[in-house]
DNA sequence: ACAAGAACGGAATACTTCGTTCCACTCTTG
DNA sequence: CAAGAGTGGAACGAAGTATTCCGTTCTTGT
């Protein structure tokens, strides 16, 4: 056996299905009590603060976590040289399904943000605006379609919840869908109404 | 003067701002403390506590209304017969910016429903409903669009907002721009991943 | 002028909800 | 088999908040 038995063993069990449990739950409830994420991994909650100093690092932890996932989605798309449109509408649906882009920006405001969050964030800005730079040139996507746009877009697609998980994602597919259909360039499209989201506009919420 | 001075000029004086306060705060956060509408309304807590029993009280009043809000919309809707697709638009815009649609959905959950209210609410589901036969019979709307994706879509676009109120309207209306650009009939558009929402599926939150 | 009472502000009360700590218990391992 | 790592979950204390209570101010009928 790897690792099956022994107390190692399933310390290092827990230590993933923590975090993964850390993750479902917070999606689901940003404010959620960390007693909540003890019980859904199924472990006690020494278990929890043996691995994490207090409810913030653990969150800290999950927010770089989803910052890196969704870089990872960013840097994929960037590499991907497919039809431009295609490459751009299945990045989008990869980071409404993971949930990883929002989840940073839900937890907003409830833990302190340390230094290496807020670069590994402004690196992640920069990687999306490559994506929609190369979706713009590539004559795909409307050119009035900023970084700002996609949190905010990310952030209403996550409120689309029902009981059952799996059919959670499929309505936000849904409305991702329509959404994309109407980003997508030919423009003969009508003017929006107002400018697009700044993004110092939205960070406002990590201050108080 | 009508009624301007006096404690009861007060009185009725009270009685708006405190509705008016209820919503704005509850609208914001729909968890918020009572102590916030007080204070939002610049009264104490007994003049709130003076026009309703409880929370729960004031959160039914309130849920109440903005179905009879939403109604009235979808009434006015129902009688503008002048272009189909503006009247829809505009319809929808309207239910955005009151947030009234929403504003009950909000609150599911926090109060106990009465017979009323689910009265009310099924009254506002069959207008919907009729409001998008109309729209799909005169041609300007996809057909796979249902009640219940109104719902959440108004839910989605409630989940956008920045500090300052005016700008959030202006983006909600953004968002709602570009849904409304694929719900637009012409479905050259491709297939929608799933079927739509049903209301049981979302119902489901008033409960356990 | 004045007593009764309507309306009010806001402190005090009585919970409830969490984050965190603590301790007894169970394995593992040298 | 003793030391200690890892764990479960009860216990504690700090917040937050719905509701009640009381002293005060203003209105009004006599």
């Amino acid at each position: 056996m790897t690792a099956l038995s022994g107390r190692k063993a399933e310390a290092a069990r827990n230590d993933q299905v923590i975090l993964e449990s850390a993750r479902a739950v917070f999606m689901a409830d940003p404010n959620a009590p960390i007693s909540a994420v003890a019980e859904h991994a199924g472990v006690g909650i020494s278990a929890l603060y043996r691995r994490y100093k207090s409810k913030d690092e653990l969150l800290q932890k999950l927010a770089l976590d989803g910052l890196q996932r969704y870089i990872a989605e960013a840097e994929a798309a960037l590499a991907d040289d497919g039809d431009a449109w295609t490459v751009f509408a299945a990045f989008m649906e990869r980071c409404v399904d993971g949930g990883a882009a929002s989840l940073t920006r839900r937890l907003a405001g409830t833990f302190t943000a340390t230094e290496q969050l807020n670069q590994t964030g402004y690196q992640a800005y920069q990687l999306t605006q490559r994506v929609l730079d190369r979706s713009r040139e590539a004559g795909v996507l409307r050119s009035d379609i900023n970084v700002t746009d996609l949190s905010l877009i990310f952030e209403q697609l996550q409120s689309v919840a029902v009981h059952d998980a799996g059919r959670t994602g499929q309505l936000r597919r849904r409305y991702l869908h329509l959404m994309l259909q109407s980003m997508r360039s030919p423009a003969e499209a009508g003017e929006l109404p107002g400018p697009p989201p700044e993004w110092e506009e939205i960070r406002r919420r990590y201050d108080g």
